[in-house]
DNA sequence: TTATCGCCGATAAGAATTGTCGGGTATAAT
DNA sequence: ATTATACCCGACAATTCTTATCGGCGATAA
């Protein structure tokens, strides 16, 4: 298809999370009680959003998670790539696909992958959380 | 990920092709070894587009397809919905979720989906065959 | 009559995603 | 110190989706 994995879409419900709720440091297991998430999956979506530097994290009881930045410097292709990898229209692009040498449209996609792109950079954790 | 399926790449290889060299028809074998297609896959992906009226299909020796209108009437979006079903960005959307009820972002994602489709909906398959 | 091709559903094979486990380290509270 | 909570991480199993193949049928031009 084309749609969002649930990494992540709960990551961007729990950056959502902590972008409303952003006083103190909220851990895994909470914020995967609040919205019916496989707990040990949110673990590791959010200690992958840390490795990537969109999220800080605190050890220890009253631990758990905060943003790194403000919501409106996150976006949301930054959270996209950081669970997903980078965004690839076509199939080939990355891997050696069979029709490499012969595919033409592998060019023409590129701009309209440009342009998605952008429509992804433009919108941020802030604006998801206000609407 | 966020990429395009085989099927959907095949189909747009195929649509171009067809706009390229439109004087007569071109069968799915042909086609197929021209770009180096699994053959049947190939046929199954152009008869799901004489469904959905994006191709015109003659059968026969010397039969095989063409485009159903000019290409600058086809759009992109058109052959991936074709292909893929519609594009939904929620994992959501469609079916029931486990955080349906609770879910913050399917809503804000919905004008990020609709951006995403304008840019799809003024792509058309002549724009890929130009380029 | 025959060879070529479109049409369709079912199914197998393969790949990716999703979810789970087990064993670690950090840290605050008691 | 001890304990309880939580982050961290890799490996694995379960599940789902995609990709590819198969078999049988109807259409049509040579
Ligand atoms: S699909 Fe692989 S090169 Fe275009
Ligand atoms: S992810 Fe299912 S409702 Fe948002």
């Amino acid at each position: 298809m084309f749609r969002l994995s649930k990494r992540a879409d709960y990551g961007l419900i729990a950056l959502k999370h902590l972008a409303l709720h952003g006083e103190h440091a909220h851990s895994a297991p909470e914020i995967a009680r609040t919205y019916n998430i496989p707990s040990e999956l949110l673990a590791k979506v959010l200690q992958r959003l840390v490795r990537k530097g969109l999220l800080a994290s605190q050890a220890g009881p009253n631990g758990g998670y905060a943003l790194a930045r403000g919501a409106e410097m996150i976006t949301v292709i930054e959270v996209i790539e950081a669970l997903e990898g980078p965004l690839l229209l076509t199939p080939c692009e990355a891997d050696d696909c069979e029709q490499f040498p012969v595919c033409s449209i592998r060019d023409p996609l590129r701009s309209v992958k440009e342009k998605v792109v952008g429509v992804l950079v433009d919108t941020t954790i802030h604006e998801l959380a206000v609407n």
